[in-house]
DNA sequence: GTCCTGATCCTCT
DNA sequence: GAGGATCAGGACG
């Protein structure tokens, strides 16, 4: 459309993709905590007809199976089944009417677990993100898990879909001196008290301060 | 079938 | 800080 003119800008990050910097499936099947925390400073990638956006992981949360707040919590259901399949997976779901949010799913094939991806730093893309998002201040793109699900373009018709080989994927980042702070969850009720929550200290990006 | 709630975000006060 | 948007899933009858 005529009105992504005005937000044309220039790319600031310098991501670039290589193939051999997947994360292998074999990352996601472990201990969904620490797949949650060894998510940060890995790179969340969305290859569409548009272009390429990408964004630095840098807030997670996991959610357990035996976890009154997890969707897997009662069992598979339709809505669920993804968390219950392969690990390197992505479950995505609907919420609030309006919002989609994006998760990784962990542990062996037949555990419900994943990790939801909170919020990431821009990288790539930074252009088409503000465009999708309608917005500019480079906060506003990945602050949160239904916004960076918007900022990437990414659909409910990607649920299920492989993160290791695709359109959609997660690439090593560097995680060296990454300093790390745990704490609870945010926006749930039940389970709340759980330090499941993961990001990236002082960084500006993160979904709540 | 109805009713309620929610892993959110935005706009207003 | 509060409330509305907006709808699928799950609980219940």
């Amino acid at each position: 459309m005529m009105g992504d003119k005005g937000f044309q800008a220039k790319e600031t990050g310098s991501f670039q993709f290589c193939p051999e910097n997947i994360l292998p499936r074999s990352f996601y099947a472990r201990d969904t905590r620490v797949v949650a925390e060894e998510l940060l400073g890995h790179y969340l990638v969305h290859f569409t007809e548009e272009g390429l956006a990408a964004g630095k992981i840098i807030e997670t949360e996991a959610y357990l199976q035996n976890d009154p707040a997890c969707h897997a919590a009662r069992g598979m259901t339709r809505r669920n089944r993804v968390m219950f399949g392969p690990p390197g997976h992505a479950y995505i779901y609907f919420v609030y009417g309006m919002y989609y949010c994006f998760n990784a799913v962990t542990r062996e094939e037949g555990v419900g677990e994943a990790v939801l991806i909170r919020a990431l730093e821009p990288v790539a893309g930074i252009s088409l993100m503000r465009a999708r998002r309608g917005r500019k201040d480079l906060r506003d793109l990945c602050s949160g898990p239904g916004k960076l699900v918007q900022a990437l373009g990414i659909t409910g018709k990607q649920n299920g879909q492989d993160l290791t080989a695709g359109t959609l994927v997660i690439c090593r980042g560097n995680r060296s001196g990454l300093e790390i702070i745990r704490t609870t969850r945010i926006g749930i009720k039940s389970g709340g008290d759980l330090p499941l929550r993961f990001y990236v200290a002082q960084n500006q990006f993160v979904s709540v301060r």
